[in-house]
DNA sequence: GCGTCTATGTACGCTAGCGTGCCGACGCAT
DNA sequence: ATGCGTCGGCACGCTAGCGTACATAGACGC
């Protein structure tokens, strides 16, 4: 783990920029404080800031005509929100809703997207970010239908345990079945399965991360797919592909 | 419906493009023939052309490790198989299909690349069409999860429909269990019950759309909602957003 | 301490869809 | 015309997850 003072406390999209991008970068955001189920965009309304999490995680959720509705994608630390801005749309389909609190890098939508003109790496190396986004929800598509709750309940904290800088995790079961689009008892008794195991405890809305690897062997391949996919594309800066 | 020779047959991506990129891009194309069942890119292979179909249909399918797949995406005349070259990115994570045999136009990936430096208004509107694409995978998450078979068939159908030009489908119940990831005996299921309704009718792989707003009836909102936002985002020529 | 609220445990019947396997029917090729 | 392979109908028991409802048990204010 690198120490906080090397890498000062930034989100992963900017690592690697040119000085002079990275500065006109920060030049451009100002720091923002994200609150706990603060909802960042509605769906299908105009976005107006950008925000790179640094410390807090947002969770991207999908609502369809009937009602329902399901977490798609997260964006932490490794993430931004609003990427459709670097499509050339102003709006956003999807719900944004601030799942950990805390700091974030934030931009008023147009000086973004008129950022972009002038930072060239920056600009590719969001777009590598949004093909990562875009692979993840067909992975998830596709996992949401064919794996089980309780599979999906272990990738789901994984992916949650690597936003948030903690092993404690405040999640109710009420708001996984949310997340999840399932009974909140289908949660209740994944979560028993789980602690069972000896791989995650909890009490009344706080879950904790007990065993990272057993998690991951109790998760559906997903997880670990997701991982390598944004390693690939987007950790190491020499990858061509 | 606009007469063939008045719009030549052409991919809907490229309408309302200034004369010059048009140019530019017919240039560096050239046309393909797809054939049924062809398998244009295996997932996470290296992209060597992208297409834009005229008369044909390619599916996008997500394979998962344990093998299960899952068909995410539709492209036909109205959009592409390459996307990904958008965000620079050379490989392609789906598999990509041919679903409908017909006429596509085609171009080497590097070519392609290259040729969006020069054509800001076919950039710009292809990148429109990827933000309608992450939406539909969005929506796709949350329609498998949550709606039932016979819904999805009918939304299907009419996603087919759209791209086929004809109201016959060549399709057995094998191959439509395999692309909404049910069993086939799930597919008889639901086709039959939409034969008796009087919405399509079928015998040995070749399935009839009866009663197009039948079907949209029967169908979840997804296919609505699809439609809409394609309509929105680029059928439009003028619209802002 | 007491009431109240919220989070979790549990239970019951129900349904969609699964896995499997078999049969009949159609159509193509010999 | 015969035979074989493909396609569709069907049936069996099974399971995951649903909808609903109710009961306990921490947490918190007063």
């Amino acid at each position: 783990m690198t120490p906080r003072h090397a890498i000062p406390a930034a989100n992963q999209l900017l690592f690697g920029l040119p000085p002079t991008e990275h500065a006109a970068f920060m030049a451009a955001c100002e720091p923002a404080t994200l609150v706990f189920g603060e909802v960042l965009v509605e769906p299908g309304a105009v976005i107006e800031h950008v925000y790179f999490p640094v410390d807090s995680f947002i969770s991207l959720i999908v609502s369809l005509d009937d009602g329902d509705r399901l977490e798609v994608a997260m964006a932490g630390r490794e993430g931004m929100m609003g990427v459709s801005l670097l499509l050339g749309v102003r709006e956003s389909p999807l719900c944004a809703l601030v799942q950990g609190a805390g700091a974030a890098l934030r931009m008023d939508a147009a000086r973004f997207q008129h950022l972009l003109l002038s930072c060239p790496a920056l600009h590719k190396r969001l777009l590598r970010y949004l093909y990562v986004v875009m692979n993840q929800l067909a992975q998830t598509a596709a996992c949401t239908h064919f794996h089980q709750v309780e599979a999906r309940l272990a990738r789901w904290l994984l992916m949650t345990h690597d936003r948030a800088s903690s092993n404690n995790l405040q999640l109710t079961h009420e708001f996984l079945a949310v997340m999840l689009g399932v009974r909140r008892a289908g949660i209740t008794q994944a979560a028993m399965a789980l602690q069972a195991r000896g791989l995650i405890s909890y009490q009344r809305g706080n879950i904790t991360v007990l065993d990272r690897a057993g998690l991951i062997e109790a998760s559906c391949g997903c997880y670990h797919a997701d991982r390598l996919l944004y390693a690939r594309v987007l950790g190491d800066q020499h990858s061509g592909t």
